[in-house]
DNA sequence: TGAAAATATTGCTCCAGGTCAATGTTTTTG
DNA sequence: CAAAAACATTGACCTGGAGCAATATTTTCA
């Protein structure tokens, strides 16, 4: 049940045997089913999760009412809606399941208890703020520069599976086009 | 010279005039000419950068030759190419003075000595790494989900005196639309 | 498992915003 | 400080991708 987590934590640290059986200790077990809303719009955002098994997005809907999809996870993936859970703020958006899941849970106490008593952890951390950091700059750059066309080749190239595992609708969500646009796409590939 | 710096971690920490005078100790003052190119793209960024006076930005090249910007900042902000910062490797953008500036630079060696060696440093850094994370997720729900109009109108309100200071060309490199119609734009508000 | 709901595909139409080019304005620099 | 270079504005034109709607397909769940 902890091993997915165990070996994703193995890999990035040095940790020994006793230290991680402490850190799986403070995880809960949690499944959610397809399109469950685990951290809902105005929410402080109170855990961080490990998906253990499906995948999740992170979206919010502007003032047209249109779903915009900022970020997907899939299985060995640590995620969260970052800033609510930084500042402890209402999220401005929204963690959903779009599969049938199963999540591994810590509070965020424990979390930065976790930061503070280990400095493998706190490692890790430092790594997930990152790669959110330089992954979300990506992003940009892709939606300066890209034609509807290049930005769907761009995404094939950087996570051939994305396609194959999100639904078109979700997808087109998160290239920023509509549906329509995103289907004749694929067809031209 | 430093009182700038000196009264921007004053304001965020509580750290002894000691402890100030210390850190202030590390930097380097630099002034640079306008346009002047502070890291070069394949540059591996070896320095981190409070703006003392002036303007930067970071920006790249796509592979049709349009310059892309992500980034803009000006006084009293610490900057620089952050992916290459951190994992020193090749910076695959540039950082580039918009305006004749001051700088004040420190050398990553001290920037994260004074990390490990300050607790209230570390915690300004880490409100650095937090700030950018959050600043460039605001930036992709905006490209996502509004017109070139919305967007101006939302730059206008977020930083009311961002297109009194740079260009009309730098600007729609930012918000990722052409000078023309920016331009347009402009005329209409 | 079969009816209902959600999603995907595709044709048609239209317009926001791009490109190009001409002109006016500002900035740079010898 | 004047000539040159860079930039801003504006008009004319064109196209990528949006919106809508009809149909086909897939998913959901009683």
């Amino acid at each position: 049940m902890y091993s997915i987590l165990k070996a994703y934590l193995s890999e990035r640290s040095e940790l020994p045997e006793s230290d991680l059986s402490c850190i799986l200790d403070r995880f809960q077990w949690k499944k959610v089913r397809k399109n469950e809303i685990i951290i809902d719009f105005g929410e402080v955002c109170r855990y961080f999760y490990f998906i253990n098994k499906g995948a999740v997005r992170i979206f919010t809907i502007n003032s047209e009412g249109v779903e915009l999809s900022r970020f997907f996870a899939f299985e060995r993936t640590f995620c969260t809606t970052l800033p609510s859970f930084i500042d402890q703020q209402p999220a401005h958006e929204y963690l959903q399941a779009i599969e049938r899941s199963e999540l591994l849970v810590i509070s965020r106490k424990d979390f930065y208890g976790l930061v503070s008593e280990y400095n493998e952890f706190d490692r890790i951390y430092r790594e997930i703020l990152e790669f959110s950091f330089i992954s979300n700059q990506k992003r940009i750059y892709s939606f300066q520069g890209y034609s509807a066309l290049e930005k769907v080749q761009l995404l094939l190239k950087m996570q051939p599976d994305f396609l194959l595992r999100v639904s078109n609708k979700l997808a087109a969500s998160y290239l920023g086009m509509s549906p329509s646009t995103l289907s004749r796409l694929k067809s031209k590939i």
